[in-house]
DNA sequence: GGATAACTTAGCCAATTGGCGAAGTCTGTC
DNA sequence: GACAGACTTCGCCAATTGGCTAAGTTATCC
């Protein structure tokens, strides 16, 4: 069932790809994978307002990449699969033939 | 030196996750997993105007993914990186999560 | 050389994205 | 209850993306 994709996986998958796409996000996603963070570190690790950062971390919660856990009056993501991780190794390879 | 990533790195990274964060061009790179395909039968697979097609293929190239090579009057087109199609098994295993 | 076919590039338009500040919600403190 | 701090949601805006048609290139066939 796997041999024949449809075109909603394919928009499902892409979804996934979409939430990677952007190096703030990235960011966030590298440190997360070193532990749990609550919003307001995130923001001052990229360097922008609150609520931009909120958004992007809304983006990768709705694509299934992290996860959230509000804890008194803070909120703290963590990386939910840490396989997304792997990518980098492949990305960089990419990189590599980018003339 | 990869301990401390810039975030030149990181905008390049996002550029290669940006070229798969689109169906058409999913499906594309998986059927070029498969081996060779021209422009025309690219188009017919997505079914989208060849005008597109190429636009999207110029997207994978210059994002390190894929290749051309242009044989008479057609060009085809190879996955340069077939480490990208392990992310597919990881994209499914976070999109189990997506409730 | 003229016609056709396969692509690419350019120009245009609608839709999406990404940033911000303002306003709203929720939690803990006094 | 009033207040402050941590987030999220809401408008608004500029910039990017994605699709098409039209026009330009290059190779093949006659």
């Amino acid at each position: 069932m796997a041999s024949k994709p449809s075109v909603a996986q394919f928009k499902a998958q892409a979804q996934v790809f979409k939430a990677l796409a952007h190096p703030g996000r990235l960011l966030m996603v590298e440190e997360l994978s070193r532990g749990e963070r609550c919003v307001c570190e995130l923001a001052a690790l990229v360097g922008s307002e609150m609520p931009t950062v909120s958004r992007h971390l809304s983006q990768l919660k709705n694509a299934g990449i992290v996860d959230d856990d509000k804890r008194g009056a803070q909120v703290f993501y963590r990386l939910v699969t840490p396989c997304v991780m792997n990518f980098f190794q492949c990305v960089a390879s990419v990189r590599r033939k980018q003339t």
